[in-house]
DNA sequence: ACCTGAACACCGTTCAAGT
DNA sequence: ACCTGAACACCGTTCAAGT
């Protein structure tokens, strides 16, 4: 606001700050609006000074994804079965990637998924691997569940920009497929879950 | 090359030698490296040439897409059930993915996946309905099964780059899961799409 | 320790101009 | 019709300098 404070003079900015400020701007106008110089004057400061927070633009978006992914986790209790916890994953991710679904592509470019916090992920193995599952296999059916939800978040986010002007050059089913209005988006992702769980069973 | 040809002289530059270039460019330094003045580098051309043959940058990268998974799709001849019509759509996008994996992020963060081709999209949802899907569910399953295909491809190339150094913080399952080598995409794709169909059998 | 400001090598895109 | 060149408003990042 008032353009001066003069060097030295620190913002009390932190860490958690520049974070909440990078969410927020992507939530306010996507993925696109979040630069250096942007997110700085945003938090009323210049660009430089985020670099003595983050080490770059990459670590910032690894941050912010690594944020996202943080905040949507539940505490993994009540999980009797393997499915039941598996499900819980899939379904914290989704949470995330709904709360912000400006930030799935950041997602999806970063890496950190398939690592989400490394101490779920020896959790989850253990438990499948004590279901029966080997080590390899366990990692694939985990990897390949996020997948799925990652991959639901990125073409449904597609399909809403579309929704007033479905029926460009598409056919008669196209057309009468999009008239209920779009897909749900949690039904569709608890259709798509229930059938990898049971292909998954199948392997035991 | 030789660095001037004065205006006017038309370099002969066909969009289809623009979008060539264009995924060459992808293929070699990921999507990074695309923009309009190094593509243009690459061709030996101004950067404002590219705009004779594409409207700007956006409709570059979506023209890329179409390309790419047009490119990629197969005579949907041999489908004798529905079940087999979608694998086959499901491996030709897999195909196109795995030709230019640094493309799949672009695939990602544009529409146009869910389209494919309206004709096909339309062509699928008339085999599923035909098989007594409603409309809206055939379209659900189309795109969720394309949204596990492009899940897949997101992580399993970043899992690529970090595959020489997993063993980070991770626990003693993470690493044994990693230690017979990365998982081959083809095997785990085609366990995802077989567990996708026992799903979808269910709903007839 | 924390912040600034100028500088460098990039972007996408518009617009007027050349042939 | 096709291409160029200067210009504008942006980028990420380094580096020396302030307090």
């Amino acid at each position: 606001m008032s353009s001066s404070r003069g060097q030295g003079k620190h913002a009390g900015l932190s860490r958690e700050q520049v974070l909440q400020a990078a969410v927020a701007l992507i939530d306010a106008e996507g993925v696109g609006a979040l630069s250096m110089r942007r997110l700085a004057r945003e938090l009323g400061v210049e660009a430089m000074t985020l670099y003595h927070h983050v080490q770059n633009k990459g670590a910032l978006e690894d941050a912010v994804v690594e944020y996202i992914l943080t905040e949507s986790r539940r505490e993994p209790v009540h999980a009797a079965t393997w499915q039941e916890a598996l499900t819980e994953y899939a379904l914290d991710f989704h949470r995330g990637l709904l709360a912000h679904p400006g930030a799935a592509i950041l997602v999806a470019s970063r890496p950190g998924l398939t690592e989400r916090n490394l101490s779920d992920l020896e959790h989850l193995l253990q438990i499948l691997t004590e279901a029966g599952f080997s080590p390899p296999t366990a990692l694939a059916i985990v990897h390949a569940t996020a997948a799925s939800v990652l991959g639901q978040h990125l073409s449904v986010s597609d399909e809403h920009r579309e929704s007033p002007a479905p029926a460009a050059g598409a056919g008669p089913l196209v057309n009468s497929a999009l008239e209920p209005g779009l897909p749900d988006a949690d039904a569709l992702l608890k259709f798509t879950l229930k059938a990898l769980m049971a292909g998954y069973e199948s392997l035991l």
